[in-house]
DNA sequence: TAAATTCCTATCGATAAAGTATGAATTCGT
DNA sequence: ACGAATTCATACTTTATCGATAGGAATTTA
């Protein structure tokens, strides 16, 4: 029950986009060194990103990839959803018609509440609100919120 | 991000023994019947849950396994972490000292947010409120007198 | 044309998950 | 005392997944 490093990576790669919104393709090579990740992992991991729209490139020299739309519009759960292939916690939550003892099984049930909190916290969290978060532990506060 | 299989099956395993509580020793071969499971895999997956002290055991002819304590006292998140090493969904939060980042770190804080949410749910809820469901559920629709 | 970069496909190795096998130790009933 | 039932211990096999790497084709810039 952990989140895997591809999870992980996506993340930190659709965070470090979300920081720099707007300032055009970012290459992977760069992003690469600051997160260090391996340069043909993250070629790995981004790809079902951008199948899925998250994020779009431009290929060629001076290329690289960028968010494919505003972050306040991107939230964790895209994340885990697309690299995960899902976000539930058990196969039958997605599929009841697996199993035949759906609907009187007990653990099933927990299962899909402890799925759904989780959710809850994917969902509610945009790359916006993180970037802010970032931008707080770096020192620098938002402006919105400067005191 | 999957709960195993052997997290799956101790947890009905336990609500077995649960349901049944007070009721003398029961052995993984009847368990092992009714919840399809095999039981050279049962006796594998009983033995953590034995060593944690979360059930006791009677060797021999007419033995088996029972709960150590009220199901009012044992919670899904024991099953969780016995059986999983822990309950957390990533390393790094349980020990913050492995990464230097940590305190920086953005993504962490919300995996840290979404095991939190999660171990809610899970230490919410005994086996006897189990139990209790359970009943429900069969006094609904009982499955044993369906064709 | 050369360099940079994305894109595509294949592969590898390590690890863990799931399940099986064999048999010893223990206890009960007769 | 014996045989059946059952837990306990250990080791093994198989399969799947994860994480990572490799090589090179396609595309774009300058």
């Amino acid at each position: 029950m952990r989140i895997s490093t591809k999870i992980r990576c996506g993340a930190r790669t659709i965070l470090e986009l979300a920081s720099r919104y707007g300032e055009g393709p970012i290459d992977l090579k760069e992003i690469s060194k600051k997160e260090n990740i391996s340069l043909k992992y993250l070629e790995q991991v981004i790809i079902p990103l951008r199948t899925a729209g998250l994020v779009k490139s431009i290929r060629g020299s001076k290329g690289g990839y960028s968010l494919a739309k505003p972050p306040s519009e991107i939230c964790l759960n895209d994340v885990v959803e697309i690299l995960d292939g899902t976000n539930q916690l058990i196969e039958c939550l997605q599929d009841p018609k697996g199993c035949k003892k759906a609907p009187f099984c007990v653990t099933r049930d927990i299962w899909k509440e402890a799925s759904e909190a989780m959710n809850k916290i994917f969902r509610s969290i945009t790359f916006e609100e993180m970037v802010n978060r970032k931008k707080e532990k770096e020192g620098q506060s938002p402006p919105m919120y400067q005191i």
